[in-house]
DNA sequence: ATAGTTACTTGCAAAACACAAGTAACTATT
DNA sequence: AATAGTTACTTGTGTTTTGCAAGTAACTAT
């Protein structure tokens, strides 16, 4: 048995019925789509923390999706959501240890894709930190200290 | 300027359009999906190479998505398509370097699935191998090594 | 009191997917 | 040489997911 973790503290897979025990399978019936990983992208680089960021951050994702993801991510507790200090209408998401956990894979596929896909990009600071520094990088984002501050 | 990778050996999006230039958003328009990273994951940790290998690997991938997402890998040569020597009508799907160079995103996500969520399993020995040794774990496989030779 | 913002929901067309069945090329069996 | 089986697909059909545009209720700013 490799079962070493305890399982008590992981979430459920969130899918009706997981397709087999292979931990990678159930992985990507959680992150395994165009948008989820994008959203904790924001969440974890950048200052973006509100259902309008997500909205205008560029990619242009719509707003049932959006809607649905964050949905599905509030279920497998890969997020929170919280009522906005100020204002009554707005949400803050934010990134639970679960969340904060796919760090070493965003960064290995944003490396990858970097390094493999013609005309794609990282932001520079980003990047420097993620060849040369990743262990503060990572620091910076467990203290949820956004890397990248953004005029929203 | 982060674009210290010489552009030339890179692939193409594959793609029509891409919605953007984020590595990451790239990336995930060519394995953010439920299926090609378990056909990645075939190639790379057992000697699962042809076409029937992955339709009976166990997780139900059915024959046109398949075909599909093999057609997909080749295009951006992630894999490459050999003729079987001896079987006239097979094929040998095999990873190219930029293939191989999803190792890490590979593991960490398997890491992290295999952390967080519950009831997911992870072959012992590539288990051990991953938390101990990675780096020749990553040898081996560089080298084309199955780690897990399946009868087939 | 009014206009604008925000976080959604709804409706509909298009695309992707799942499932079953079919097919052409090849291989193994007799 | 004929037949049966295998293999790698393709095709067809129904269902699910997605994309896009528009709408809405609650809240905020003027």
């Amino acid at each position: 048995m490799n079962n070493t973790v305890a399982n008590k503290t992981k979430i459920k897979s969130c899918r009706d019925e997981a397709r087999s025990t292979c931990a990678l399978a159930n992985g990507l019936d959680l992150v395994g789509d165009r948008w989820t990983l994008l959203i904790i992208r924001d969440l974890m680089f950048t200052n973006r923390n509100e259902f309008g960021h997500f909205v205008h951050s560029g990619e242009g994702i719509s707003t049932n999706i959006l809607t649905d993801r964050l949905e599905r991510l509030l279920q497998c507790e890969i997020i929170t959501k919280l009522p906005h200090p100020t204002h009554g209408k707005k949400n803050i998401y934010q990134l639970t240890d679960q969340g904060l956990a796919l760090f070493p894979v965003l960064i290995e596929l944003i490396l990858w894709s970097y390094n493999t896909i013609k005309d794609t990009f990282v932001p520079e600071s980003v990047y420097q930190m993620m060849i040369n520094d990743r262990e503060t990088l990572y620091q910076k984002i467990k203290t949820r200290q956004p890397l990248f501050v953004l005029d929203l």
